[in-house]
DNA sequence: TCAAGTTGTCTAGTATCATAGACAACTTGG
DNA sequence: CCAAGTTGTCTATGATACTAGACAACTTGA
């Protein structure tokens, strides 16, 4: 399995190393808190050099997933992110109730054109101008969710910028005057996550991810933005309060 | 997106582009026979050196999907292998008859119990004592399909010794006697290719693949093995003749 | 024939990937 | 305290990965 003597696969041996032990992690085979096997263990597992092992744990590390200790052993950090539904939804808020560090990164705005569901949704004609924000949303330095956004381009002139600069939709809105919105119906679905949205959340191949369907009105009502979310549901766990 | 000045996500470049162009290529984007864009132009698509996307081409080209052409350009081999679904279905005679060169490996083998609808196809009581068989197929050096083939223990003592040796599903029946046997009922289905089957089948993140599912019949009508096949849904097309 | 565009090949330099071995620093359990 | 087991750090070596620039060899269309 070694670059020398295999085609190569253009995958790094160590990352295939981190992908085996976050999916054991994901998969329950080691909760949260568990002591990992030594790393010349996991070395003998995988058949690598334990240098390429700890490559694989500094990863993981660096990602807040797993914690090293010297003298006493490398144990899992990761815990879902638990992320309650409500009708006031801040994924800063949650994620700082978590005594974790939220960070939000635009990844691209641009325009589009309603499609029929999108203009129902918004309380718009089909067709109507819109600006489709695309964001990532991270709890310490691990990618949680991707979402598209999208906003009437009549109400909301240039949102794209305004949220390159600010980078919170909830400061985006207070810009144009919104003052507190809340949000409707939320749909939840599963699904495989697709190659761009893999590399976007750095998420092995062909891992799960929970679609959330959501539209926020403000006080009256009235529809403001309406979003498509994907989140890795190994790192997160949604909560319904009844 | 350099290796230099990026944190290394541990997946080669060249790989990226790779992925990427063969993406195009089942997407439909480039069509077998057509001309791909010079590599200048790729590696500015893809902001990389020219030396990188001659990398990717070239593991393109061995695996058969593009050929180049010196003072041309680089065109689509690509075609889907046409597999015909009949009565009489042989992997190495369909890809054969494509004039491309047929080769099988045998992942694994291992004891394994029946469930109910595994007895059910093979004749047998729930937690009979089964052969559970792990085999991957490819046409030229492209693999097409991975399958888990069960027979029956009684039946066909240490099959897995027998596999391993005659790389042939008809050679091993042969072995035990059987001179002819007949598909019966196929089911196909369709899904999302899981991480294990993804990477056996050199297949990128997220995509399609074909479910089969059959059992063989000796031509008396008793069911020899039963079979759940996955094929790379962008390699293969399936023929139902009428 | 000629110019433009294409793939093929070469040299060079830097960074990353992986292996190997040795030893330090630390924790744990007896 | 001590031995065993653990992570941390260091040096060293070779193979890959990526970039950069230059030029050769070839095809195509005007």
């Amino acid at each position: 399995m070694s670059m020398q003597d295999t085609a190569s696969s253009g995958v790094a041996l160590w990352r295939l190393v981190a992908d085996g032990i976050e999916r054991g992690i994901a998969d329950g085979r080691f909760a949260a808190g568990d002591k990992l096997p030594g790393e010349v263990e996991i070395a003998e597992t995988y058949r690598v050099n334990r240098h390429t092992v700890r490559r694989a744990l500094a990863a993981l590390a660096e990602r807040g997933i797993v914690r090293a200790e010297r003298g006493s052993g490398t144990y899992v950090e990761a815990q879902k992110l638990a992320y309650p539904l409500r009708s006031r939804t801040r994924f800063s808020e949650i994620v700082g109730a978590e005594g974790r560090e939220p960070h939000g990164r635009l990844i691209e705005a641009s325009d589009d054109v309603a499609t029929r569901e999108l203009a129902r949704e918004l309380g718009l004609k089909a067709g109507a101008p819109l600006v489709r924000i695309e964001t990532i949303r991270l709890a310490d330095r691990t990618p949680i969710c991707v979402s598209t956004t999208w906003l009437s381009a009549g109400l909301f002139p240039d949102a794209g910028a305004v949220f390159a600069a600010t980078r919170s939709m909830t400061k985006l809105l207070e810009r144009y005057g919104v003052r507190d919105y809340r949000r409707g119906a939320t749909r939840i679905t599963a699904g495989i996550v697709d190659a761009t949205d893999a590399a976007r959340l750095d998420l092995a191949l062909g891992r799960p991810i929970l679609v959330v369907d959501a539209t926020d009105h403000d006080l009256d009502g009235k529809p403001l933005v309406t979003k498509h979310s994907r989140f890795a549901a190994e790192r997160v766990e949604f909560l319904v309060e009844s």
